[in-house]
DNA sequence: CCAAAAATATGACGATCGTCATATTGGGTC
DNA sequence: GACCCAATATGACGATCGTCATATTTTTGG
């Protein structure tokens, strides 16, 4: 418990906070430490001042992504709880929007970066699994008690896959057209259980 | 229709070959001109005579390596439905199987890709959405005329969401269990109507 | 207000990137 | 067997990469 952030674990929590929107928007490859800290409002030498390396700076960067989206999350579904939908219907609503197709720097860590995942360094590998780990319990958390045990990593495969077909075809009536697709069938398979 | 192949269209012809591998293994940006070259048995200076530029060998790699994995995926589909297996089974068997798993490089290039495909020069852009509209379509031949027309975009988005997820967690019992997960939900889901 | 210390900036290193101009090789033809 | 031309190799360019040593600035404590 930290009485006063000091200059320094400010410096380095604004750091943190831009890789974390960087490599979402550009991968893992696609950002430097130049980049970042230019994002940051910084020159690059005193990067080393932060973060022992690259891939250091990665790994601390996915976990608070994932803390991000997780909470944008958890703020999208208890708007629509409060309006009556099931703790299911609001995560799949809220996960498969049309807000979280277009923002991809924003949202979830795990469907911006799936495929770079097994060719990082592995600290990075390590984070990354954990990220995973944690989209399924929070998906077999909106399940109810009786569903089978493989059923979170079913729904979780067709959401992360959906999000990023759907970017892939773009954030047009394309793309659209299939996560409303993967909205529908996800709500209907699971419709009524609960 | 060409009749005797010259020696610099085989030359092309490995380039490409090496490439659609080495962009499923490594990504669209863990792959240099230099390092495709080599794995060609070539030097990098002679690649300017046979691609325009990078990006125009990353489209033609592209397109290659998409032919290339559903040649095999139909060959492994025909395997399984002259066992008897039903198309769909068959292509969900072959989709989500462990030899795909621990296969990226031979595999489907959108699930090796995805996440990477938004990044992408317009281009390269343009032929992975071309990518993904195949695979759509190859599911949606999988399945029974009186389906749904979301069914084939929520099917395909759970393949490629289960594989990558897979991959992410590791070719272990965790990810061979999320993929044997998706695999049996599948199956039960889409079973007896066809 | 001045000195000590902490935090950031400057600048450079070797390596690698895509690209291209030029030199060298090697196979096919008289 | 000599020649020509297509095909590949050599080598270099500017830019960018991660990393770090060092200088400069900024904050803090007396």
């Amino acid at each position: 418990m930290e009485i006063a952030a000091s200059r320094k674990a400010l410096t380095h929590e604004r750091i943190l906070d831009t890789a974390a929107r960087a490599i979402r928007r550009a991968g893992f490859q696609g950002v430097g430490v130049a980049d970042i800290m230019k994002e940051a409002g910084l020159t690059h030498g005193g990067f080393y001042a932060h973060f022992a390396s690259r891939d250091a700076l990665l790994v601390e960067a996915l976990d608070l992504a994932g803390r991000q989206s997780a909470d944008r999350l958890t703020r999208g579904t208890a708007v629509r709880e409060a309006r009556g939908a099931s703790p299911f219907r609001a995560l799949i609503e809220g996960y498969l929007s049309e807000r979280h197709l277009s923002d991809t720097e924003g949202g979830c860590a795990v469907a911006a970066l799936a495929s770079e995942i097994p060719r990082q360094a592995p600290e990075v590998r390590t984070a990354a699994t954990q990220r995973v780990r944690k989209l399924l319990n929070r998906v077999n958390d909106t399940l109810p008690a009786g569903t089978g045990a493989g059923t979170a990593a079913a729904v979780a495969s067709q959401m992360v896959g959906a999000l990023q077909l759907a970017r892939a075809l773009g954030n047009n009536t394309e793309g659209r057209a299939l996560l409303a697709a993967n909205r529908s069938t996800l709500l209907a398979q699971h419709e009524g259980r609960h």
